[in-house]
DNA sequence: CCCATCGTACGATATCCGTCGTAGTTCGAT
DNA sequence: ATCGAACTACGACGGATATCGTACGATGGG
């Protein structure tokens, strides 16, 4: 077996556009994923979430929460762990985080 | 001097939804419109704001943001005045809206 | 009244995006 | 080594949407 760095790509804070944050938060089924993140600190299995699309639209949906700086994503096993990247959103955009999970659903 | 209560469509704060919210910010061109509003205490008409698009594409994304509860829109003459309806927004989502307009452009 | 200005309405179009199924990869367990 | 579970890659499809031009409506100044 070859040592694969497998790492996913994610953007560097300076990279984070907000536009991206705006469209990748704007969708249903993904403002569900991030408030199920919110309330985990350890992050959790996208697997884990229940959610009524199937197991492709899942990997997109994550996948544009972690290109838009949202998400961090680690493989472990063969699970990938998802946590908010609060830290880095809260420093770029104080309060939208708060805002957005305040919101009545 | 006829009826002027042409009154355009609003949502009741409680019929705003944080998705149309975030779908409406999302857009570069509304983006603009709203830190534009952002600047103007008293509302500025939407034809002011420089922006490199049509006429109807602009009706398009004001209309965007007043269905989505973001602005305010009010006829004044042949202009329609737009304002950001920050008191509804801050109390629906602290934080969001100050969030979005702390972003580096 | 005429008309220029500002905005809306409507239809057309191209692109984006959320969704799916299928096939393939990686990993851990048997 | 083989198998199943978790996830990804890819292509397809349909609906949403950003854009435009043109036509129309309303307003206020000559």
């Amino acid at each position: 077996m070859g040592d694969m760095d497998h790492a996913l790509p994610h953007p560097e804070p300076d990279e984070i556009r907000i536009e991206a944050v705006l469209q990748a938060l704007a969708d249903p089924v993904r403002l569900t994923i991030v408030r199920a993140l919110a309330e985990s600190e350890t992050g959790i299995a996208c697997g884990c979430i229940e959610l009524p699309i199937s197991k492709s639209t899942r990997t997109h949906h994550i996948r544009t929460l972690r290109e838009a700086g949202v998400v961090w994503v680690r493989a472990e096993g063969t699970s990938r762990i998802s946590t908010l990247r609060r830290e880095d959103l809260d420093k770029l955009y104080p309060g939208l985080l708060d805002g957005v999970l305040s919101a009545r659903r």
